[in-house]
DNA sequence: CTGAAAGCGCTTACAG
DNA sequence: CTGAAAGCGCTTACAG
């Protein structure tokens, strides 16, 4: 690679110190009582030969590198794209750099790449945490490493965090289904204690309740989504109870029902009623078009940033944490259609 | 954050220089000749403590940061988020990390992300190419910066590539809708000079002189794809020649289009047959199944992973640019059913 | 076999 | 108003 020019020679050639060049390039050759003249003259000459502080020097000296971590479950789900889309924009507009992982639900995947990021000096961390980080989180949390947790949340640790409101939007959607006329409404969820999928879940057993309507869940590990979802949510068909409408705790189990209930010949809304947790791209081209709980992503990326930036810049440390639910909302289409 | 300790701190505890502490742990133990003993102790030291050493101070030092930059279109594209799958986990074995951006298809986007990166001393950049960034790739050429392109390239600059064979995948593809009873097959894709787009129409309309038939091309926009994209093929149907197969240039063109012939009613393959360049994860769930070429991803990626390395390692310094192409196969579903 | 010292490219108290 | 110098935490030629 070519040989990059340092503050010292451009010191050495406008025959100043470096002391001088430094003040000025950070702007604080007014602060300092700097000459206009010479600040114009070190501006000009930077700017003329393309100047580029090494950012590694820059944070190795300040301990700051301007780079915020960003861990989702899966960065080509369509929900964590757009946060991620989001919280880019308003990071870049302070100045910060978003990097991101994918956790995959991997509690182990997870923890290396905290350490990894850590490691590369992030500034910060913004992160929907998987189960069993709880060890990783409070590690973060003693070092005071700023720290956002968002799309679920450890009861048990006292974070900043923002989440849709899982179980009201829950309940919401269901209470639509019933006024549909639908009874028979079974649950397909994930095998997880994540708090996101617990509300879930909650919402949609005390609606069941205050309706006196008998609950069906159908709980699938993440991990053997792609192997058993499908012969799992068929079982759920096949039982004797005649399963009227179906609501799915996430997208991709969505795709997978929409799967069976294709081999299946199943028709949608006529013999069953279908909502998604989390919107999907294709959802819009099936025919029916499929229901889905929409969360406010862009609210939630402003709220997510403001935080974090809050915890970097030390506006954060005397505050409480704090705790910030969004509402979500539905976005109605026509798999959930009048029952006939 | 807390205080971190460094190497001068354990020097400090075991009495000895940090000379000897670094050689240690960068294993220069044996071939400086340190006692076997004394590498036990510090290696036991340090990681009883957790020592972590600064990769700040050791990149400012070593001008090396262990990271590649990988640019694709768009990571949430099942075609690029499964080559960065795949190229993460190759480049972990041999102690890289990977770090993403997606490029949207826009140059002046791309060429921020690369500056940026650069700035950040990246060891190496795999990309895939957006039009106008000759200048860009030209520029990293010219600073010896190790570079791989994928997916595309430029004619006329001579670098490490990796792409599969557009032109011939796009070929058979076509001639087994020909061989099913297909005539007035339509090509839509982007308007872009792109080199797989160009080889994609090149092989298309290849084939279609081959076989005495007229050619029939819909380019769209890649900006204005959301919002004419449906028009435009809607269009394209609505002509006098009658098309009875549709072939995509990449998946979500694909989507636009079965968007369209959701909307018009127009059965699939009784009415018209479909073909993708490139797979996506719905479109199993489609009826009919839509058959896709798709790309040889771990194959790709292996060979994408191998010239950076060789690149990085100073293998390639002598050697000339290898330009790689690897074939792509037909994933056969319904949408390209026996004409009836 | 082991250590003192220079240097990667910055920032920032401190001195004048 | 401006500069010399220390230091961030490493690595590595050089000396002994």
């Amino acid at each position: 690679m070519k040989k990059k020019v340092s503050i010292k020679d451009i010191a050495a050639h406008l025959n100043i110190s470096i002391t001088t060049v430094s003040l000025i390039l950070n702007g604080k050759s007014k602060e300092v009582g700097l000459s206009d003249i010479l600040n114009e003259k070190v501006l000009k000459y930077t700017k003329e030969i393309g100047y580029k502080p090494n950012l590694l020097a820059k944070s190795l000296r300040t301990g700051k590198t301007k780079i915020i971590c960003l861990l989702v479950e899966n960065i080509a789900d369509p929900f964590f794209s757009s946060i991620a889309g989001f919280v880019e924009e308003l990071a870049t507009q302070r100045g910060y750099k978003i990097i991101y992982g994918s956790t995959k639900n991997d509690p182990a995947k997870t923890s290396e790449l905290i350490s990894l990021f850590k490691d590369r000096h992030v500034d910060g961390f913004i992160i929907a945490p998987t189960e069993e980080l709880e060890a990783d989180i409070n590690n973060l949390l003693s070092e005071h490493v700023p720290l956002v947790l968002f799309d679920r949340y450890y009861p048990a640790i006292d974070t900043d965090q923002v989440v849709v409101d899982n179980f009201d939007s829950t309940y919401k959607a269901i209470q639509m289904l019933i006024a549909q006329g639908y009874k028979n409404i079974a649950f397909v969820t994930l095998e997880s204690d994540q708090s996101q999928m617990h509300d879930r879940l909650g919402g949609y057993l005390k609606v069941m309740e205050v309706h006196g309507l008998t609950p069906c869940v159908q709980k699938i590990a993440y991990e053997s989504v792609e192997q058993d979802a499908c012969t799992l949510i068929k079982q759920l068909l096949s039982t004797d109870i005649p399963v009227d409408a179906l609501f799915f705790g996430t997208n991709y189990l969505t795709l997978k029902g929409l799967e069976v209930l294709k081999d299946l010949d199943i028709a949608v809304p006529r013999d069953i009623g279908v909502i998604s947790f989390d919107d999907h791209e294709v959802f819009k081209l099936f025919t029916p078009g499929i229901t889905a709980v929409v969360q406010p992503v862009a609210l939630m990326s402003e709220k997510i940033v403001e935080l974090l930036l809050e915890q970097i810049d030390h506006k954060a440390d005397v505050r409480q944490k704090k705790k910030i639910v969004v509402p979500g909302f539905l976005n109605v289409r026509n798999s959930t259609g009048q029952k006939k």
